[in-house]
Order: structure tokens, then sequence, then C-alpha cells
DNA sequence: ACAATGACCCAGT
DNA sequence: AACTGGGCCATTG
């Protein structure tokens, strides 16, 4: 069991589950946009990397703006991050780079 | 309350 | 996967 988290954890997480199905990912500042806080995108890479509610909430899905996924993802380190995602049909348009046309525009 | 930290972003080079 | 520097924001010690 966790310690409590903030509000603003709390809108992150959900925010996440809610708007990024799987076969798609998202931005740091997308999310941070959808959730209301579009100057957090700084603090969100610090509540995913603290994510509590693996796999429940796709972390795995939140790339940054050039498409490229975390190089220290906390579950397994970036190859199974790419794993995970290459599991739900995301192609990568190069070794670490996720097709931007996976993103969640509109 | 202050300073440092981190899964970021953007513009300039 | 180009690199660097400066800016932003919430969390932690």
């Amino acid at each position: 069991m966790q310690k409590n988290l903030t509000c603003f954890a709390q809108k992150i997480y959900h925010t996440l589950k809610a708007n990024v199905p799987k076969g798609k990912v998202i931005s740091y500042k997308q999310l941070a946009v959808l959730a209301g806080f579009p100057k957090s995108y700084r603090a969100i890479g610090n509540v995913l990397h603290k994510n509590p509610f693996w796999p429940d909430v796709p972390c795995h899905r939140v790339v940054n703006s050039k498409g490229y996924i975390s190089q220290k993802f906390a579950y397994g380190g970036i190859n199974a991050q790419k794993r995970y995602l290459l599991e739900e049909n995301i192609k990568f348009i190069k070794d670490f780079q996720v097709d931007l046309k996976y993103f969640q525009n509109d």
C-alpha cells in the first residue's frame, strides 16, 4: 500500500487511464493538457515514475514530445517498455521512437 | 521554508 | 535518437 497520493497525481493517473486506450500513445505534454495542468508536464514525469497503479495505469504508453520512450522506465527498463508497446501493435520508426501517428491527437 | 531532483519541452547552435 | 542551455512544475529531504 502506497502513501497518500496528491490530488495532482490522482488526476494524472485517471486522465491517462481514461484517455489513452490500448494501441495509442501520448506525450507528457498532451497528457498534462488533458488533465488540466498544461504547464505541469515536468511533474508528470515524476508521478509516473512513482506509478503505484501498474499496470492499471498504462504509463508505458507515455512518451516524450519527439515520440521517444523513456530510458529509465521503472518496470524493466527501456527495452521492456518497447516490448509492451510492440505487443499493442505500436510501430517504431526508430530503435526507441514510436510512430507519431499513434499519438492521441484528437 | 529552501534547495535539489526528475520517465520533460523548446529554441538556438 | 544531435547537443546544450534555460525554463517549468510538483515532490522530496
